[in-house]
DNA sequence: CTAGGGTGTTACCGGTCTGTAACTTCTAGA
DNA sequence: TCTAGAAGTTACAGACCGGTAACACCCTAG
């Protein structure tokens, strides 16, 4: 068996973490309710038992995907200490390793692309968590003493969200391969204004 | 009716154009062939008529909508014969109108996206296309007189891609507002090297 | 030992999907 | 006008989807 998530841990936890992973390697609309169910090793009846529905199962992976990210900044924090912009240059070589380690992308914005229906109910949660997401990066960019700190923020965002969508669609040898050289470049420039 | 793709046209330029267009809007698994068909005002036997299946279909949207970026490059030469470098600041200032016009990003990306199968018969296409366009890129680049030519083109690559996608995650009111400014500036600092 | 809640099992509903068969209608060209 | 091919129509196959009902089971707390 393909197992290995089917530890005896309750079945509303294997369901959420089995979900993330699937959703994640075929896509929202690529994977059913039944498969995700199988490979968690328990039956869609208790499924529903947890979630509402999938849309409602799809919110809570996107959230708990958010955390897993979320505790990623909290190494930042644990390995430099204070050092805003050693956390900083943290992101950077982090967000290459995971680039290099997977190349389906970002949860939250590949759901973004396949759920295009505009009020559809994971769609605000994305939009939530993005935000948060993006507010703690300006933060970092202006603790760490960057004059401009929401356009090099965004900046780097969109250098990210652009290296882990061009992986998809052109491959890991493709201008993602630069995506380090880049934002350390824009860094220093930043910093040297 | 909700017409106007309906024109008598031919029965495959309808379903072509038709594919497109509900393909871009509704992403491509959430468009079945009966809707594209209908809307087109035709009917599937005469769609299997034209394509082989969904998937030969899917690829020749994706060859259709590359071919109508490509005719754009050819009014950045028109507008600007000869220069380069206007034309290079035409594809910025293009790409940021099409930004605002429309939030749901790149075909070849998104399709990426969401047919995350990797054997799928439409993903070396979209990896031939997206090769092709970042060649042009280069290119431009380079006969525009920059000197680090691959690694301008692959940030406005990447500066863009993440644009589009961001753009359907948090909104144009996200990073991607600022990509004009981001993609100037570098293009500015580029030069100055 | 017993009661009850969480879980597993099976079957089913109504809907949608891609793709095909068989037949009729239309239309353009000789 | 006649004909051939393109297009429309209807029906269907077979699969999958999300979601629910009814019932049997197990395991733990009392």
């Amino acid at each position: 068996m393909t197992d290995g998530v089917v530890e005896r841990s309750r079945p509303r936890d294997r369901i959420l973490e089995t979900a993330q992973d699937m959703f994640h390697k075929h896509g929202i609309k690529g994977v059913g309710v039944d498969a995700i169910t199988e490979a968690a090793g328990t039956n869609k009846m208790t499924l529903y038992r947890h979630f509402e529905s999938k849309d409602d199962l799809i919110i809570e992976c996107l959230r708990a995907t958010a955390a897993k990210a979320s505790r990623i900044w909290d190494e930042f924090e644990a390995e430099h200490p204070g050092d805003k912009l050693a956390q900083l240059h943290a992101w950077v070589r982090k967000a290459s390793e995971l680039l290099s380690a997977d190349s389906r992308g970002c949860d939250m914005a590949n759901a973004a692309v396949e759920l295009s229906e505009s009020d559809h109910p994971a769609r605000r949660v994305i939009k939530e968590l993005k935000e948060a997401q993006r507010e703690k990066l300006v933060a970092l960019c202006r603790d760490a003493g960057i004059g401009q700190a929401e356009l090099l923020a965004d900046t780097l965002s969109l250098l990210l969200e652009g290296a882990r969508v061009s992986m998809q669609s052109v491959g890991a040898e493709g201008p993602s391969a630069q995506f380090v050289r880049m934002a350390e470049s824009l860094i220093a420039s930043f910093r040297a204004r």
